[in-house]
DNA sequence: GCCTGCGCGTTTTTT
DNA sequence: ACGCGCAGGC
């Protein structure tokens, strides 16, 4: 692919390592990073790579797809593209002995949040010495350990050093403390590159993503600089990105037709919404696309579940009628996997006695409740797994139960379920039947996310064939717990094709040909009116990462009454 | 120990 | 809007 560059670009490309490339959305950084790596390719030893880092699976995802336009196939088995996280663990997997003297083990998120809920105290200096002591590693400290690691053995820096004589460094302004002692490990024997735009600093609510990153970075290396500010390659002419910009910046807003801004009545928010994702679509597909890809973005994952559910009906709007829109989302999915299993084990009951089964479900239904607390901490949800606890029990002593809701799943019991063996139905049915009190509300509205796995069919098949050998489901939580788990590990591995729905923060990096940028009335809120100056800078960092997610199209649906997006001084709204 | 009603606040990630 | 924490009644 031929490529045109400017004079700052062919200057980044021509000079020597260690070499710094700013620059927003869109200006060519990653694109300039493969140029650079493909004009040393022809330089390197057999066996030898080079290592490119990012942050996120989804960006390095986009940046694999970026390698195939610029790139030829010898080439790209020369690159190396992995997270920070990923990396990291590899090190660790491979010579973690050396910390401690046994094999490391890995702590997952979900496993990691439910310890974290359990324990009381500072979970950082917690979760430290379960590395140090146990040898088991929470996700937090991957890269600190591998920085350890590499930092103090030369035999280890210089074995991955040989493997990638250079090294790029995707998204450098959001690194953390422990990945910048990694890569100035990395950096004592390897060549680097960096690229940046501190703009895009959206995750440094978390104390160790350090705003003065980059100067860490200038003390330490001095590499030479290059800015691509001015520059724009994504849409074909500037206005999203100007919009963009001035949002950040809180000047005036430019007129261009690339984004739109429309406001809704709280009464209407499903059909607005809907009818902006449809007209998103047919209007990229009037300007010549085929297969418009459309994101949908919000800030908080609760807004995108919603919208999930929204999508999933229909509406009328302006008196049309809105078929639902098909479409993946990434999701969290620990509730819901939870959820599921609370669904799985009622399709058990058939095939178990009353104590054993109420027992089982009753315990599930506290595991919920403890994933809950575990993603975030609240009295209710422990009192709530508690309480179910007991009743499990209860249960499990043959003794009556006390609760609203473990009263009504008893009778339910009692009343006798009958299940056909069409697993689509008896889902349904099971599932229904927490519908019966409200304090259980929420682990139902979870459960009914299962479709978002794309793994319904993967437990349908697997729930039919139990029922084909022994007429009932057998152990329907261990085979729904499995088809989840393999369900959750190809979420994002698909290519993002048709409608997309994720938080703002999941959308660094990657791009489309349309967003819908949605703001929650209450939930979700792009501003809120007790934000300090600083975390009022850092949504309009974020409302720009959204917005310049978007090559053609950008639409923002606000509820009626929102503040301006942008106060210029001045202005009479100006505060 | 369980339920109900009132006042208040409402983010974000990594295999 | 809606869920959470808290206080008061059974």
């Amino acid at each position: 692919m031929e490529v045109q560059l400017s004079e700052t670009a062919q200057g980044a490309l021509d000079h020597d390592c260690p070499v710094l490339v700013l620059g927003g959305p869109g200006s060519g950084k990653t694109t300039l990073s493969l140029l650079k790596a493909q004009a040393i390719l022809p330089a390197l030893q057999p066996g030898q790579e080079i290592l490119f880092l990012s942050f996120s699976r989804a960006a390095v995802r986009q940046v694999e797809i970026r390698c195939r336009d610029i790139l030829r196939s010898d080439e790209r088995r020369q690159i190396a593209v992995r997270t920070y996280h990923a990396f990291a663990m590899a090190i660790l997997r491979a010579h973690g002995r050396l910390l401690t003297g046994s094999a490391p083990r890995i702590v997952y998120p979900g496993d990691e949040n439910l310890a974290k809920a359990a324990f009381e105290g500072d979970w950082g200096a917690e979760a430290e010495r379960l590395a140090r002591e146990e040898s088991r590693y929470a996700f937090g400290q991957f890269a600190a350990a591998a920085a350890r690691l590499v930092a103090g053995s030369a035999s280890i820096a210089s074995l991955l050093a040989n493997k990638y004589p250079v090294v790029i460094l995707d998204e450098f302004q959001d690194t953390d403390d422990a990945q910048w002692a990694l890569v100035k490990a990395l950096s004592v024997r390897s060549k680097t590159v960096f690229m940046a735009d501190p703009d895009q600093r959206i995750f440094d609510y978390d104390a160790r993503v350090d705003p003065e990153r980059l100067n860490h970075l200038r003390a330490h290396l001095s590499p030479a600089e290059f800015d691509l500010s001015g520059e724009n390659h994504r849409s074909p002419d500037a206005g999203i990105l100007q919009y963009a910009n001035a949002v950040l910046t809180n000047r005036p807003l430019p007129d261009t037709k690339d984004v739109i801004t429309r406001s809704y009545w709280a009464n209407a928010f499903d059909g607005t919404v809907h009818a902006g994702v449809v007209w998103m679509l047919g209007s990229l597909r009037k300007a010549g696309i085929a297969h418009p890809s459309v994101v949908v973005l919000a800030r908080t994952n609760s807004l995108v579940g919603k919208l999930s559910t929204i999508l999933g009906q229909e509406h009328s709007f302006n008196g049309k009628t809105v078929r639902p829109v098909e479409h993946d989302v990434l999701w969290d999915a620990d509730l819901t996997a939870a959820a599921a299993l609370v669904v799985a084990s009622i399709l058990e009951w058939p095939s178990r006695s009353k104590d054993d089964a109420l027992g089982q479900t009753f315990d599930r239904i506290a595991d919920y409740f403890d994933a809950k607390n575990a993603a975030s901490a609240s009295n209710t949800a422990r009192q709530s797994s508690e309480r179910y606890r007991t009743a499990a029990d209860r249960a499990r002593r043959g003794e009556g139960q006390r609760l609203a809701s473990s009263k009504a799943l008893a009778a339910s019991y009692d009343n006798g379920l009958t299940l056909q063996g069409d697993p689509a139905r008896d889902w349904l049915q099971a599932r229904d039947l927490l519908d019966a009190r409200n304090d259980l509300s929420d682990l139902l509205a979870n459960a009914k996310f299962v479709r978002l796995f794309r793994a319904t069919d993967e437990i349908g098949s697997r729930l039919a064939s139990a029922w084909d050998l022994r007429g009932s489901y057998g152990r329907a939580i261990d085979l729904v717990r499995r088809a989840l788990e393999a369900g959750r590990l190809q979420a994002d591995q698909r290519d993002p094709r048709g409608c997309v729905l994720m938080t703002i923060h999941k959308a660094k990096g990657k791009e489309f040909d349309g967003v819908l940028l949605v703001e929650g009335k209450y939930q979700g809120s792009f501003f809120r009116d007790t934000d300090t100056e600083a975390q009022r800078a850092a949504a309009r960092r974020l409302l720009r990462v959204g917005i310049t997610r978007a090559r053609h199209q950008v639409a923002i649906i606000r509820p009626q009454g929102a503040p301006d997006l942008v106060t210029p001084a001045g202005s009479s709204l100006s505060n």
